[in-house]
RNA sequence: GGGCGGCUAGCUCAGCCGGCCAGAGCGCUCGCCUUACAAGCGAGAGGUCGUAGGUUCAAGUCCUACGCCGCCCACCA
């Protein structure tokens, strides 16, 4: 064997990589096996990986590999999203290199650039899953805009139309200046913005005025009322005149309406019905008319607007106006303020309003079913708490705005006719055919809706379109519902209970069995990974430095309980070296398998041992996996290959390599085997790697997954006085002073039956022969089944040892205080279940024998 | 305004449906190139488990307040 010493994963991992990507793991809807089926949340497009990304698929991953071993038909199904904003917004970035616009081509000239675009650069994302080891099913990758997946979103709305669910209609909504397009309110955030707040004076009829504080002056001109709480007792007298907006001849009613929050400002406030949605609705109340004095572009526009004001930007026209206002003695007062400002979620511009017709999902029907299924508990989500915040959103939902004014995307399968301006949408049964008349008046003057879904419209259908839905598909049959969703608790709302609607809604069931939501991989500092912040950090680099394996097993690691990760590069390192570890384990394996001359086939007492940790932790792992707990099973099997196999094992069974015990070598290879296939799902390169040189067989991908043997307490008992032994020989030695090279003489007390009956074990693991005798003088130590006496001769640091042991003194007097005390306290012994009351009694029983043996041993040096 | 998460060793984090002496990685100290591995081996040091109460035979673990840090939802302009 002439392995390198280190392991090198850049040698090893694309090998892997291309396989899987170019032979996938197909799924077979006949098998006849138990399903077990996990949809990929599809990233966009445009993207390219980032730790999230990475986080996310190698939880899905592990899981699938998993379940695959363990017999199940592990579908995965992979797709990419088109992501209508973000792809425009890339390709219009291109075009404007080359000084043109979108409406410079047209839309069927720009939407020709986005497929070009889409063809070149759209796949590489999904490389770089493959890179990671994702062992997907690219058989049936998916993209929301291909033809399976049109056709179901056409279906959906054409269904969601005709139940009367899906409805046009005009209404106060988000307006990104810079996108033009609608948002929904999802997509909507609200940052805290320096600003100020201004309180207005306006002229009543009939003599007085009226205060009122606004953070939007320039919006003053679409006023449409004042409003007042109703109960308010200062404005009583008020309620019923008008009032006259500064700079204007217009007259506005001031109103009483309950929305107005007494103790804000001044307790008045003004009603601008199109510029605020809380005024829209005010303004619905009373009916009031919407009028804009700012334009889809955010510049001043309207009669209404003074000349001085018009055409400006909002925000210019926000100074300029109070500069008016103040001149002409109708400010009042003017503070600083943090203004909620409502910004576009994907490109952080402040939000404005509009109203024209848009395409809205009923939200509340829908989500009753859903609401009834989780209450129901159909569907199980890890961590626990997500559940009641999936349910308190469905309870509160609002219609969705699903229509974009965008060009990239699914266009609304919606036409209107020139003649009598009715709406024509394709029946269900004719989903895929475009009218050519108007089912009212029979016009063939038809013209279909420009716009097109919002993405989370095809989103939605993702576990049903990625099945071949709304066909009734052999994939379908088999594969729904999914077994787990595995998604970031980020997009709980945009996504998931989404997909729970469509889910519910089609065919009538949940989607998934159970959602996992893991967290977000933060930076070292704490905050969220943005380009704009430089603070991101590229898992592809990673991958280079550390290797896709390292870098899955410390996100796997990592992702305890759906916390957040602040990603510390010294977990990197860590998986890097334990990946380094288990290769030179499996070297250690290879090279004494070469030219291995049996001479005896027994059992020793490590194999024994050993065996019975291995089943212990097959039964372990196993559990943590079938519990979704994906990180305590990266831990547990950290500390099985490393602290039990390596640190012990593969120590202890070098004399009896030498021995030439043929067991002890299969003991060897069989645990090693099951170790690797333990760790293959997070660790996919180095364990098929290990495997195949182990076994000679092909694909440990496809291999059966461990069963756990029994267990053999004996041996892990007598195993353990063994240790003892050998620990409390080397902590001696330590204590003395002596350097490890230096062999030392030793009297063993206590359970030494484990010691005599592997004598060249303890010899080789103690570097220490056996003493016949009992030293008079001597340094001891006390383990709890061993006593190890080591004869004081020689240059012994006798002064360390006597700290040493002062100090143990004390921590075991005070353990056994505190178990004394605990036994005595009234009602421990009655209440305790009887094993607590026994453990704590046998330990106490331990520590006060160790006790007496350092006692013994100190005065007896003196 | 409502809700959620975090606060455990110098750093980054496990543990929290109560019960073996509170753990890991890194860092630190001492000693080792021991024929798988210095990305390593052996031996150690290092925690009033945010604060204050409470429940319990028993509390990082459950309850109640409070304090910071962070996130989500919501119509105080």
């Amino acid at each position: 064997m002439d392995l390198p010493k280190a392991y090198d994963p850049q040698t090893v991992e694309p090998k892997w990589a291309r396989r899987w990507a170019e032979r996938p793991f197909v799924a077979n809807p006949k098998s006849g096996k138990k399903p077990f089926v996990i949809f990929m949340p599809p990233p966009n497009v445009t993207g390219s990986l980032h730790m999230g990304h990475a986080l996310d698929n190698t939880l899905q991953d592990a899981l699938i590999r998993y379940k695959r071993m363990r017999g199940y038909e592990a579908v995965w199904l992979p797709g990419t999203d088109h992501a209508g904003i973000a792809t425009q917004v890339v390709v219009e970035r291109l075009l404007l290199k080359e000084g043109k616009t979108r409406n410079d081509l047209g839309r069927e000239a720009f939407l020709k650039r986005v497929w070009q675009w889409k063809e070149e650069s759209g796949g590489r994302i999904l490389e770089q899953l493959k890179r990671l080891g994702a062992s997907a099913d690219w058989s049936r990758e998916a993209f929301t805009m291909d033809e399976v997946r049109s056709r179901a979103v056409r279906y959906a709305f054409s269904r969601y139309y005709h139940e009367g669910l899906a409805y046009r209609a005009p209404r106060l909504v988000n307006w990104c200046p810079r996108c033009e397009t609608t948002l929904s309110d999802l997509e909507v955030e609200t940052e805290p913005t320096p600003g100020r707040l201004y309180t207005l004076r306006y002229e009543v009829e009939g003599g007085g005025s009226i205060a009122i504080a606004t953070v939007r002056p320039e919006t003053v001109f679409a006023d449409q009322a004042i409003a007042v709480h109703p109960e308010d007792e200062r404005y009583q007298d008020l309620i019923g005149k008008k009032a006259r907006i500064p700079l204007t001849d217009l007259w506005i009613p001031i109103l009483p309406d309950p929305a107005v929050e007494r103790e804000f400002g001044t307790g008045a406030l003004k009603v601008t019905p199109a510029h605020d949605p809380l005024d829209y609705e005010i303004g619905e109340r009373h009916g009031l008319k919407p009028v804009f004095v700012i334009d889809l572009s955010g510049r001043m526009v309207g009669e209404r607007v003074p000349e001085a004001l018009r055409g400006l930007d909002r925000f210019e026209a926000r100074k300029k106006a109070v500069e008016l206002f103040r001149e002409a003695g109708h400010l009042l007062k003017e503070e600083d303020y943090t203004i909620q400002m409502a910004t576009c979620s994907r490109c952080a511009t402040p939000i404005e309003y509009a109203i024209f017709p848009q395409w809205w999902l009923s939200m509340r029907p829908l989500a009753e079913k859903v609401i009834q299924g989780l209450e129901g508990g159909e569907i199980a989500f890890v961590p626990e708490r997500w559940k009641k915040v999936n349910l308190d959103w469905l309870k509160n939902v609002r219609d969705w705005n699903i229509s974009r004014q965008l060009w990239w995307g699914h266009q609304i399968p919606a036409w209107y006719c020139g003649d009598c301006g009715q709406v024509t949408v394709p029946p269900p049964e004719r989903y895929l055919e475009d009218p050519t008349r108007c089912t009212h008046c029979g016009s063939p003057n038809l013209k279909r809706d420009e716009d097109v879904f919002d993405t989370w419209f095809s989103s939605a259908l993702w576990p049903l379109s990625t099945l071949g839905w709304p066909e009734a598909t052999e994939d379908l049959k088999a594969f729904y519902p999914g077994d787990v969703l595995v998604t970031g608790y980020d997009i709980l709302f945009l996504w998931v209970s989404r997909m729970e609607v469509s889910g519910y809604h089609f065919l009538g069931e949940r989607p998934f069995k159970t959602v996992l939501l893991h967290g977000l991989v933060l930076d070292e500092k704490g905050q969220k990974m943005s380009k704009s912040k430089g603070n991101v950090i590229d898992p592809l680099e990673m991958v280079g430095r550390y290797g896709a394996d390292a870098l899955r097993f410390a996100l796997a690691y990592l992702a305890t309980g759906g916390q957040d990760i602040r990603l510390d590069l010294r977990w990197l390192e860590m998986a890097r070296n334990f990946a380094n570890k288990l290769y030179n384990a499996a070297r250690f394996v290879l090279m004494a398998r070469e030219g291995f001359a049996p001479q005896r086939d027994e059992p020793t007492l490590a194999d024994r041992w050993m065996g019975s940790r291995l089943a212990r932790g097959v039964r372990e792992v196993t559990a943590l996996y079938e519990a979704l707990d994906l990180a305590q099973a990266a831990r547990a099997v950290y500390e099985l290959v490393w602290s039990e196999f390596c640190d012990w094992y593969l120590e202890a069974s070098k004399p009896a390599l030498k021995a030439g015990n043929a067991h002890t070598l299969r003991t060897l290879e069989a645990t090693l085997a099951d170790l690797l296939k333990l760790l293959h799902p997070f660790m996919p390169f180095l364990t098929s790697e290990l495997y195949q040189a182990l076994t000679g067989r092909e694909e440990l991908a496809l291999e059966p997954w461990p069963e756990a043997g029994a267990e053999d307490l004996e041996a892990e008992a007598r195993f353990e006085a063994l240790r003892q032994a050998v620990t409390g020989v080397r902590a001696l030695r330590a204590e003395a002073g002596l350097t490890a090279g230096q062999g030392v003489r030793v009297h063993l007390e206590g359970e030494v039956g484990p010691v005599l009956e592997n004598l060249e074990v303890f010899r080789f693991l103690a570097r220490a022969d056996l003493l016949p005798e009992k030293p008079p003088r001597a340094l001891v130590r006390a383990e709890p089944k061993v006593t190890v006496r080591m004869p004081l001769e020689g240059l012994l640091d006798v002064e360390a040892w006597k700290a040493r042991q002062e100090k143990r003194l004390k921590e075991l007097q005070a353990m056994a205080e505190r178990s004394e005390k605990k036994l005595s306290a009234p009602g421990f012994r009655e209440k305790a279940p009887k094993e607590v009351v026994e453990a704590e009694e046998a330990r106490l029983k331990e520590n006060l024998d160790q006790i007496r043996r350092i006692r013994e041993a100190l005065s007896q040096i003196g």
